[in-house]
DNA sequence: CATGAATGAGAATTCATTCAT
DNA sequence: AATGAATGAATTCTCATTCAT
């Protein structure tokens, strides 16, 4: 992950790079602790270990921080819609799904806060409201590709499907990520993954896939 | 909806309680605008025409302020959550959860802001963040009663899918409230309708409730 | 003189335009002492006996309160150099003359903080610049006026003639002003006036005007 | 030109030499565009194409470097008041005025950024503001001398006169140089001199001294 | 000699809240 | 009941200067 404006047109040695890490990793626990609006560059560069000046070495500034952690996650989110599978009925296709889902859980876990505060940031004209745009519009684009492999077709709007299916892995993942509903990783995965895997075959099976494990 | 503290303590006439209207209304509209921190008191009395001082008449503070709009919308989420209807298989079983949903959608639509606000609220021990996993409470455990009722049971684990449904639906609804995704209030509602309709009795049911509209 | 961007579009009332005087006043008191870029804002609110929130109630930035006097300091020189009498060869044009020279020297004298400020702040491309070449432009094109309506003509380029008495009469209030020459506001202005009527009158009068008192 | 504090107890090589010629000349550039006060160290380094640290191997600070700047600028100022040479009537004196003006004129244009700034540096009591002043009681005093010389006495107090004759030829210079009128350098330097010939030799003169080229 | 990184004191600015009218 | 003015604590940001390599 890559600095902001500032670092940017600085070429960084050794030293430099590991204190534009500690600065990054240390702003999503500061906009896990307070949010994005409630933190204060005092409280991220004591979590870093460094100082104030040192901070606009790097950034110009909070949003210039923000800026630089959401392209991050952006880019991982990209390559992670990617790399979501066709979606088969068999069991392995149920497995394959679920790990993805995993995946998502993951990265979700680790960038909360800087999810969080994206939603946040309430600016309906600035481009980062369009970054969130974009990233939700890879995931249903993704996944309508996948609904359309399937025969029969399982719903007859695969687009407002693929809308409500993204929204529902969201939102249920955010819950269970910030403990706003006492639910554990593997349970939510299993049943996730069983609600979408039903609702895309059911139609063409007569069995429950593999229930979950719990 | 009833004013913050100083003005509790107070007999309201009518020009106090137009005051007080006009003082809420204009902090949903500039928390859309702003955010909760980010919207000065004085952006508030500004859109409210009135002045810094007046504020300080109806409210403690800020938070005082958004205590009383989050109260409000509390109050009448919790209705809402009371009013989900039992879920029938019929057309009209499908007409009254469209129309339920219609509902969450138009009150959503009105205090988006606060409601977004109310995440921008981090901090983990408040009480607001434990008002907000009330009112996910609410909804799910109506809708738990709701699956419940339903034979054969259409899920193995109603608590889970009832929290992957509510995810889906307040999620979904937020998309196309905040305009991150451009599809209007009937298709989103219509096909909500549709895969929660589905999804609860396509193992009972060989054909597909009716359609969406478009 | 008016107020600074925040100023200006509140209506003030007596109170009011009393602290946005004070402000101004210490603001000249204190570029005297230390200068423009020299000055903090808290010398000047505390030489204004007031608060540091204050200051940002009528100016935005130190900048914005620097233009409010130029504009003020730049009103009063026009309107000087539109007073610039016709010079005739008499001892009652010496007078007027002389008179004239007074009143640039006590213009000048308040305000010198400023005008040296002004001609510090060097951006080439702001409109501070501007403005500050439009008030020479005028004194200049005045002077030549008057110099065109003297026969015979005292000199063969008036433009440049008249920049150069205007850049004596200027520079040489400033060196006085400033206390970096030792000379006394009367001889200085006996001996300006005396040299710039000698100047214009020389050619067709034998004897020297009325001498400086001292 | 020599170094400031801490170059000035080194031997310099002759690369050490080259970095202090390209510092001194980055500072010039940087206070033209900034002025002093707005030049930041960093500005400077970035225009010499060296670095930050590198900076205070030749100066202890800022003022150091200005120091060395300004005292260039005296002694080349002293030798230039130095070189007045006495004025004559003939057109032979003109030209030698004239061809005076021409040097003061130039070193003015190198210079006047390091002359601007120190006016900024406006604190009263230091000697930058004294050094100022000898500079100037060098020129009007060199001037009084060579005006003492000529038969007629020109003028009845030839102190204050060479101080206005230095005030024009001062401030018509800096106006030229920073572009404040749209003069060019002959055409002034001709007027300049016409003017302070004549004005020195019209009583004992019939004709005008040669004109301006153009 | 030279450099990138780090530092922290100082200055600017914001804004919730109080107050006098 | 309403308001314009004032306040100052909290925060952001800048930049001269020092340091380790």
């Amino acid at each position: 992950m890559s600095g902001g404006g500032p670092a940017r047109s600085r070429e960084l040695r050794k030293q430099g790079k590991e204190t534009l890490r500690r600065l990054l990793e240390a702003a999503i626990v500061v906009f896990d602790e307070r949010g994005y609006s409630g933190a204060r560059i005092d409280d991220i560069v004591k979590e870093a270990n460094t100082s104030h000046g040192t901070f606009y070495l790097y950034f110009a500034n909070k949003e210039d921080l923000f800026q630089a952690l959401v392209s991050g996650v952006t880019d991982q989110m990209h390559d992670l819609a990617e790399s979501l599978p066709s979606i088969k009925a068999s069991k392995e296709g149920f497995d394959e799904l679920r790990e993805w889902l995993g995946r998502f859980y993951d990265l979700y876990d680790h960038y909360h806060p800087v999810i969080r505060a994206w939603t946040d940031i309430n600016t309906q004209n600035s481009d980062m409201a369009r970054t969130g745009a974009v990233v939700l519009r890879r995931f249903t684009d993704q996944l309508v590709r996948r609904v359309r492999e399937i025969h029969p077709p399982p719903v007859s709007d695969p687009e407002t499907a693929a809308l409500a299916m993204v929204s529902m892995i969201e939102r249920a993942t955010f819950y269970a990520v910030v403990r706003l509903v006492p639910v554990d990783r593997d349970a939510l995965l299993d049943n996730l993954a069983t609600i979408l895997h039903v609702g895309l075959f059911a139609g063409s099976r007569r069995r429950r896939p593999p229930g979950p494990r719990r």
